[in-house]
Parts: C-alpha cells; sequence; structure tokens
DNA sequence: CGACGGGACGC
DNA sequence: CGACGGGACGC
C-alpha cells in the first residue's frame, strides 16, 4: 500500500540524446585544434563532473576536424568549473592554450541568453519577506564568496518585495549554490539588469485589467459604474509598470495577516491616507480610487489661498472590504508612471471618537459588542475572535508553517461570487495553525489551501466552510491530489 | 579567429 | 457545481 514514487524519469530529451540546455548552462564549447580527439577532450575534462556527451565538431562533407567542441555535463556547476581552470590551458601535448567557455544555449538562435561574459555570477531568488540582507547572505555564505546580496525593497515603504539577487564572484560558487541552496529560495539564474522592460510592461498591462478592475470583490454588492474602467486612460496612464499585489506573491512569514495588523491598530479601516504628487488634479485621484467600487470621498488636500495640492488625501469607501482592497491595488502603484502613489490607512482624525461600527459604514460583519477592549485607542475594528469581517469564528492569529513544511492537507477553496483579497484569506486559513500557504487561482473563484497539520487543515474546514469572509461566501473542502501524476492510463475513449 | 551530430520501438 | 500558482532589479 505504501506510495512507491517510481516513477520513472522516462521522456528524457525532447528529440535526440542529449538535452544540451538542461539544466542551463551545463554545456561547454571549447575551441581547441584540429587535431584533439574525443578522448583527448574526455580525459582533460571528466574530473570536473559527470559527462553526459563529448562531441568534436567535424566538417560535414569533408569529415575533417573543425577543431571545436562541445562537452556536455550533468551540472552546471562542472561546466562553470571547467571554464574557470581550463581556459587558456594546453591539452593533450598540442601547444596552442584552449578557449573554454559556456556553450550557446540551442534554443534561442543567437544572444537571446542572458549570457553576456559578467553574467553567470548572479542568482534571482525567492525572499522570505522577514529576512534581512544578512538572512539571505548566511542562506549562500557556504557556497562560495559573495559579491553582494540585494533584496529588493518597495522604494516607499522599504518593504521587502520577496525576491532579492546574490552575486558570487566566481560562477561556480553560483552554480554550486543553485544546484544546493534552500529549494524554498527557488534560486534561479539572473538576468542582466538590463534586459527587463518589456515583460515587465507587459504583465503589468494585463494586470491593470485583470487585477486592478476588479471582477473581484464588492463589484456585485456596490454600484460599479463602467465608465470608471476608463479612468485610467483618461487620466494619462498609458502605461502602468508596476503593479503591487502582481508580485505580491509570497507570503509574510508571519503570525498576523496584513489584514489583521492593519485593522487592530487606531485607525478607521474605511478610510485610506495617499500620498501622491501635487501635479495629480483631485479629478484624476478620484477617478483613479472610484475604480474600487464603494469610494464615497476623495478629498484631496489642497492649499486654501494657492489651491495646490499638499500631495496627499483622504479616500473614504462604504465598506471595510473596499477600502483593504482599495489600498491593496494602489499602494505602490505608478501614478503618474514613475511616481508610486502611497495608500495607507488613515488615522482617526483628531477629536473624533471612533468608537464601534462608524455610521455609514456598512462593515461586511460587525463587531460583536466587543466595545472595552479599546479605551486607549478607540480601536473600533478589532480584528479577532469577534470577527469583524467573516461571519466564521476565528481563533487568534497563528503562526505560519515553514514554508517547506512537508504537505500534510490540501484544502479545495471555491470563493462566491469572487474571491476575497489574498490578504484576508491568509488571515482567516492562518488561525487554525501549520498553513503552509493559500492561494486562489488567477482570474478564477477557486484556490487551494496548504497546510502541514491535517488537524489544523480539518479545523479549517470546520471552521470556515460557508462561512462569509468580505462577503464572499467560501466553501472549504479537501482537494483532491494534484493532477499531475498518476493519469497515464489508456487514452480510451 | 571558433558554434550545433548521432541513434532510435518501448505500453 | 469549481480542480491545480507564483518571479526581475532606481539611470
Amino acid at each position: 500500500m505504501a506510495t512507491n514514487h517510481q516513477q520513472a524519469m522516462d521522456s528524457g530529451p525532447i528529440s535526440g540524446r542529449v538535452d544540451v540546455d538542461n539544466p542551463p548552462f551545463s554545456r561547454i564549447f571549447i575551441v581547441c585544434s584540429k587535431r584533439h580527439t574525443s578522448e583527448d577532450m574526455k580525459i582533460a575534462f571528466e574530473h570536473f563532473g559527470g559527462i553526459e556527451d563529448v562531441w568534436v565538431v567535424k566538417d560535414k562533407l569533408t569529415k575533417e576536424n573543425r577543431g571545436v567542441c562541445y562537452i556536455k555535463f550533468t551540472k552546471a556547476s562542472s561546466a562553470a568549473r571547467a571554464c574557470e581552470e581550463m581556459d587558456g590551458k594546453v591539452v593533450g601535448g598540442d601547444s596552442k592554450p584552449i578557449k573554454v567557455m559556456i556553450a550557446q544555449s540551442k534554443v534561442s538562435g543567437s544572444k537571446t541568453d542572458f549570457q553576456d561574459d559578467t553574467a553567470l555570477t548572479r542568482l534571482f531568488v525567492i525572499c522570505p519577506k522577514d529576512y534581512s540582507e544578512d538572512n539571505l547572505r548566511q542562506k549562500f555564505q557556504d557556497f562560495g564568496e559573495i559579491e553582494s546580496v540585494q533584496i529588493v525593497r518597495d522604494h516607499a515603504t522599504h518593504e521587502n518585495k520577496g525576491y532579492g539577487y546574490v552575486k558570487f564572484r566566481k560562477s561556480s560558487a553560483a552554480a554550486i549554490a543553485l544546484e544546493n541552496c534552500d529549494k524554498a529560495l527557488k534560486a534561479v539564474w539572473a538576468e542582466p539588469k538590463s534586459a527587463k522592460i518589456a515583460r515587465n510592461a507587459a504583465a503589468a498591462a494585463a494586470a491593470l485589467h485583470s487585477t486592478l478592475i476588479p471582477h473581484n470583490p464588492f463589484l456585485e454588492t456596490n454600484n460599479f459604474v463602467p465608465s470608471a474602467v476608463q479612468a485610467p486612460m483618461n487620466v494619462g496612464m498609458n502605461v502602468p509598470v508596476s503593479i503591487p499585489g502582481v508580485v505580491d506573491f509570497y507570503s509574510a512569514q508571519n503570525p498576523t495577516a496584513a489584514v489583521a495588523e492593519s485593522i487592530t491598530t487606531s485607525h478607521t479601516p474605511t478610510r485610506l491616507f495617499v500620498k501622491v504628487l501635487p501635479s495629480v488634479t483631485a479629478e484624476q485621484l478620484s477617478r483613479l480610487f472610484d475604480i474600487i467600487p464603494g469610494m464615497q470621498m476623495c478629498d484631496l488636500k489642497r492649499n486654501f489661498s494657492t489651491g495646490e495640492s499638499k500631495g496627499f488625501a483622504y479616500v473614504t469607501y462604504n465598506s471595510v472590504g473596499s477600502a483593504i482592497y482599495a489600498k491593496e491595488k494602489l499602494n505602490g502603484f505608478e501614478y503618474p508612471p514613475g511616481s508610486k502613489l502611497v495608500v495607507k490607512y488613515a488615522e482617526d482624525p483628531p477629536g473624533v471618537r471612533s468608537n464601534g461600527i462608524g455610521q455609514g459604514t456598512e462593515a461586511p460583519f460587525q463587531v460583536q459588542s466587543y466595545g472595552s477592549k479599546s479605551s486607549l485607542t478607540g480601536n473600533s475594528y478589532a480584528v479577532d475572535s469577534a470577527g469583524v469581517y467573516t461571519s466564521a469564528a476565528l481563533p487568534a492569529p497563528a503562526p505560519l508553517a515553514d514554508m517547506n513544511s512537508e504537505v500534510a492537507s490540501r484544502l479545495f477553496i471555491v470563493c462566491q461570487p469572487a474571491p476575497p483579497p489574498e490578504t484576508a484569506l491568509k488571515d482567516v486559513f492562518s488561525r487554525f495553525g501549520n498553513l503552509i500557504d493559500v492561494w486562489m487561482m488567477k482570474e478564477r473563484n477557486f484556490g487551494y489551501a496548504k497546510f502541514a497539520s491535517k488537524e489544523s487543515a480539518d479545523a479549517a474546514i470546520e471552521g470556515l466552510h460557508g462561512h462569509e469572509v468580505l462577503g464572499m461566501r467560501l466553501k472549504v473542502m479537501h482537494a483532491d491530489p494534484p493532477k499531475s501524476e498518476a493519469s497515464r492510463k489508456r487514452p480510451r475513449t
């Protein structure tokens, strides 16, 4: 009965004997002499690691040796070391030194490879959001001399965006690191800094319509005016460059999700503070924030006498959910391109004793007689056992499981009519403990949650199935096993 | 200057 | 019913 995972890695090369581009940069190109044989090369290079193929190139017609050779290693680190140690050396009694370099990949005919001569020392890594540069460095320092580590951060908030770069002094060290580092960091070869804009802009443009303009929360329940869809274009945002949330794929290793943090502190969760370039007009800003359904007021502060913008505004929504969503989608959004908005929850205005449910704010679920706690701050929307945004009775915040944890149970989640923001999902699912990750499929109303404990997963089903989160009803059930394996029977009708 | 072959049937 | 994700750097 036990599980035998004995699926032979059959398939192998797509066509031909050896897949020369797998793993990337595991093949070297050698300029040698016409007298060198493949046996010479094998002897000279085999001690760098497993060799899959040695090929001395010959002229098709004359069969004459052309003085070049390819060697495919099993590992990129072997190829890297071969380059570093054999370039310029003499081999097999020939007087001319050989040249050794990483071979161009066979596909992508020309220079499409991100391999200029400087490359192959830098890795792109997924970096937990609570990591510092030093934390990241420690994950790699055993593999070789590190030249630099860079965690990419939000410019306004300085928040770790969840990924970074590690640059080694030697290519072989980078390769060794790539092959042996913590798999959760998902290291891959970094592209050179040059080629980045195209893909980025394309992805952001697509994301603008798919995520900013929601088929998502709140539009069914609020007055969503289709004309607002054009707002970004009307106000001159033709080229969105960066949309937060699109890259917000990585969860903070954080006991409480952003929703809880933001709302548990002392501010009104339906009211946002926005920092924006003074050149942006009140009307432009209003159009932008009105894309999120439920905006009630956009109050750009201006100099009383001159009318010039003071560079900040308050935006109020008619529900907590809308405000959360607006903050999630627009904080860091480049508007105008090149200048990122800063969107936070607004502090309570002085003198306003915001006690409980502000009049006019129709929170999806209201705090239930929880008042006494917040005498200090006038905290009105404690998101804990009272459950201001979900009908479920949530346990106290609990830490996430380590992302390397083995998956003990996977849940299938359906949200109707649409998924709540990811932050909210993370919060509610994490409350049951041992949550590894939860995500929704892009553009869809279903998703999955992975737990490191079966008990926690079962508790999440028990606690969340049939409940609402920010107005969205959840179905939470055990997921079928991932579809990848065990479906290769006979394809009969 | 110095860049892309060979071999192949198994449910 | 609804079934399998996610990644790029301030010139």
